[in-house]
DNA sequence: CCATACATGTAAAGGGTTACATGATTAA
DNA sequence: TTAATCATGTAACCCTTTACATGTATGG
């Protein structure tokens, strides 16, 4: 997905809710937006270059009292109206790419352990993830009433709290089912044994 | 997520499932597992060059009498030894990025016909991924036996099943609140044109 | 005759993460 | 003093898609 110049957008989209600096775009946007979306510093900092080059945003260096130096953007009114246009055009969404599922796909009932072991590490992944969805959920509300609309962030809670929900329920079923593949194993093997003991 | 070579691992996989040729093996991944990988012919052709080279499968030409030239790819002890490590390894989970979700998340309420385009959109690609998993998972019993184990193949599909359902009813849902907001919005234009009117 | 499926490949361009470099401040 | 947090940035590397080139066979 060379998802046409996502990075930009992201970090515009952040300075539209106020004057940030890189380090705090980050921060906040991996708290408040980290389940369905990640941006790194390689992509940050230039992105905020770019903003400023192209009038989008300005830079303006700020120095708290007993703090490091940093360094503000603000967003413009140009920077507002390609924001507006951007989140006018469709998401692209991007080619499916689930590494643990692939590799579910290529095990056969030999090899049952290392899936069991992702399973319950997916499991206790998305629990936490599903108490961060749900303890935000229950913050907002009361939370600063800073952004215009909470009702938008509200759905993108939402939506990864469904499926955090149907992973949760999938993890405990498979594991159940590969317990059960593992003593089935576990039962072929001794059988075997018995049949051809080695000593 | 410069996710360690995974794409030559995806195309030994299905070597490991019979030899194929490198069309062969972009159609049936699509089909099998489109739902949760992907992979294109700039990766695949590469991926088998790759693999042939290091003794992990090996090629032949094939021709069938009247068809274009064929080359099939055929796995090795040692492909499947590799395939084997590979598969035992912890799959590497990729940092999310839901461009729908990053468009939401800055949406604000004067701009609700957008978002409401994307949920219609998502609502029908989504109604179409879930009637073709469903279609795969009754016909996998009977399906060519093949494959040494149904069983996992059975659980990916039950994941993407799982997870497609939870964001059908998310869709559905966002769409009702999103058209409420929309004849709200409406509501409150044209109480604003009342009160100065342009004309 | 034309579109579609079969079939193999390459090259460029772009996007993204990781790792590194650097340095201040604060709390334990 | 040491770890963690605050803070800004760069460069290399790698993965991936897209677009192109090329050609055959088949069905409408």
């Amino acid at each position: 997905m060379p998802s046409a110049r996502t990075s930009p957008f992201s970090v515009l989209g952040m300075l539209s809710l106020g004057a940030r600096s890189g380090y705090e775009i980050r921060r906040e946007l991996s708290e408040e937006a980290g389940t369905f979306w990640s941006e790194s510093y390689g992509q940050i900092y230039p992105a905020l270059r770019e903003l400023s080059r192209k009038g989008l945003a300005r830079r303006h260096a700020a120095r708290r009292p007993g703090g490091p130096a940093r360094c503000v953007h603000e967003i413009t009114p140009k920077g507002r109206e390609a924001l507006r246009r951007w989140l006018a055009e469709p998401p692209r969404a991007a080619p499916p790419r689930n590494e643990m599922l692939l590799k579910f796909f290529f095990s056969d009932r030999d090899a049952v352990d290392a899936p069991a072991v992702w399973a319950r590490a997916l499991l206790a992944e998305e629990t936490e993830r599903l108490r961060h969805v749900r303890r935000m959920k229950e913050q907002l509300p009361r939370g600063p009433q800073q952004r215009r609309s909470i009702r938008f962030w509200m759905m993108t809670l939402e939506y990864v709290e469904r499926r955090s929900e149907a992973t949760v329920v999938w993890c405990q079923r498979t594991i159940s089912t590969l317990d059960l593949m593992q003593e089935a194993l576990a039962r072929r093997r001794t059988a075997a044994q018995k049949r051809s003991p080695l000593e």
